[in-house]
DNA sequence: TTATCGATTTGTTTAGTAAACACCTGAGGA
DNA sequence: TCCTCAGGTGTTTACTAAACAAATCGATAA
């Protein structure tokens, strides 16, 4: 008896299921439970079963993923990880492919946009880039595929966009230290083209000015680009100063990690000599010593709605451009405490 | 032996068919032949059985539209009508109905929730209420109801709302008014009860503490409630002082029409004297005198992305909640003009 | 008398099937 | 060579059992 191909029917008889069944499961359809479905793609597995065209236009079933190289390993990053992750999940329930493309300068993404990439998928997501400036988006726009940004907007053009409340958090950081009666607050900016980082900035602003208060230029050092952790360098330069703040406000996790480094390294001690706060809560953060005062910033969440908002743009067009925000929550640990000399004589703001 | 009420499983029995099918037929989902429908039809006259939510489910198809009666005549009020218009003419659209309930005080909105008003809608937007408490979100909530805030937030709850983007708004015009020269800047305030107007005000903080900028406390009126023009009372205010500003943001465009009018009255020119830029952007800035400087806030699409996140919302649940925050966009008009000084001397900052 | 709780009824949804359906394919006959 | 028609394959429809949720109704307690 020679074995032949097994078909649809044979794969629901070993499963224990109905034909239909069978069909819906490979197609993610409602209508089987989880743990069945489960079941099905093992028996498919172990007969050796191929699926047919999944879908008859492939095209139509990929969207790609665009990321700066930058953020080596993209897929390890603690961020931008759980992004990726939240996307391709929700893709996949989707029945998308995901093409995840990475690149290391501005012409080699322009030559991506040229080389027909945009013709082989459905839609773009393009993840937190510096570098897209309004002539890019613009021609982004003009090959008319739906395009959604990820942890990125532009003021000057209307493109829908999925942001973490990069204002919120920085303003729910600020306030933090300001109610624990910190006064002398410095603040840890990023570089200038990332408009997630620049919101943030101007949420720690809008935190101080609301209690009368500025950031001395002196502690809102520049960025260096180079460094690894840049919240490093930005500390020493601050630590050197005659008047040190109390409290700071880092703007990113990773650049609180550096700055941490800072101060240790100074002989200092966190939280009683300077206090610190940050934002992204990325997984690291909960095991520093001390850990980490941040803003919580739901990463996943953020890469599902992106694929969901894409899927819209894509199959119900002409809608309105929309900055769709998430949540922030803050989460208070053992970097943070009261200004010292405020704590010792029980005053408070 | 008493005859009781017939349930739809007696139907079901009587038609030889499972009570699920019944529940198709009365609610003509798919899933149901027309002539099994027919028997099924018949079975429910014979029997004498009263289908509960009557017909086509009216409750499915009507939403809610909770206002305050303050902005009366709410319809004819220049932001919130256009609001009103988007959300009704996109639900009508979508073969909706709106209930449109206006309320004058907290305690006639609780009785709605009460009586039974939220289960005869099948969702609920809730259009910027100051009055909104955590609490009272908290009731919402447990209801279960679908329900969309429009221009109001809590960063404690998280809630799907739609705003505009009131930061950006307040720092756009802010910003504006420092790239004219200005560095005398008053902004005149709403009342905090409301997120959105707060938001503005942040933006404009921000914007002024980019530069090294705080506001005066003198120059940050605190709107008096019960005054019909709250921008005429603040701004009288302001040029009562020894020190004026050169420039002015009005946190709507209604109080930069009262502002207008108080300097006006005084005896100043505008924007020679006094320059002033607000947000709005209602109907009305276009044809002041002179014409108002103002950040365009799309209040229609506003509406009808409230009516088609709301109806997500109802047809599939789950889903993340967001802020979804829609472009302004800054309209130069004649209300706005360089500091005079500095406009003479030809110094810009 | 009025709340409160638990059990039961009643309506709704989910996860599944049987059977029909549409489409291809390939062997056999004119 | 062409037709055709049986049967295999994937897909859809019409329906159900069973779980679930919401409303209702008593009995009981406050």
């Amino acid at each position: 008896m020679v074995k032949k191909k097994p078909t649809m029917r044979d794969v629901a008889r070993e499963a224990n299921v109905s034909p239909a069944a069978v069909w819906m499961a490979i197609h993610n359809k409602p209508g089987v439970a989880s743990e069945t479905s489960q079941r099905i793609w093992e028996t498919i597995s172990r007969l050796g079963y191929t699926v047919k065209s999944v879908s008859d236009d492939p095209v139509a079933h990929t969207v790609g993923l665009l990321i700066e190289k930058g953020s080596i390993p993209a897929i390890m990053d603690s961020f931008y990880g759980d992004v990726i992750r939240g996307f391709q999940s929700e893709a996949q329930r989707n029945g998308y492919h995901v093409n995840l493309v990475m690149y290391d300068r501005v012409h080699e993404r322009l030559d991506l946009l040229r080389n027909g990439f945009t013709r082989s998928i459905a839609g773009l997501a393009v993840a937190n880039d510096g570098d897209i400036t309004p002539d890019m988006v613009i021609e982004l726009k003009k090959t008319n595929l739906p395009v959604i940004l990820i942890e990125n907007h532009l003021d000057s053009e209307y493109i829908p966009c999925v942001l973490g409340d990069n204002f919120t958090a920085g303003y729910m950081a600020t306030r933090y230290l300001l109610s624990l009666g910190h006064q002398d607050i410095a603040v840890l900016p990023g570089p200038e083209k990332y408009s997630s980082l620049v919101d943030r900035l101007r949420g720690c602003m809008a935190a101080m000015a609301e209690v009368g208060l500025l950031i001395p230029p002196e502690w809102l050092p520049k960025p260096l680009s180079g460094y690894p952790l840049k919240g490093y360098q930005q500390m020493k330069e601050i630590i050197a100063l005659d008047r040190r703040p109390t409290a700071v406000v880092a703007i990113s996790d990773k650049t609180a990690i550096g700055a941490m480094e800072a101060i240790r390294e100074f002989g200092l001690q966190i939280p009683d000599d300077i206090a610190i706060a940050s934002i992204d809560n990325i997984a690291e953060s909960a095991y520093t010593r001390p850990s980490l005062t941040t803003v919580h910033v739901p990463k996943m969440e953020m890469g599902i709605l992106a694929f969901q908002r894409l899927h819209h743009l894509i199959t119900s067009k002409n809608d309105i451009p929309v900055k769709n925000i998430v949540y922030s929550e803050l989460i208070v640990r053992e970097s943070s405490g009261p200004a010292r000399n405020l704590s010792l004589t029980g005053d408070r703001i």
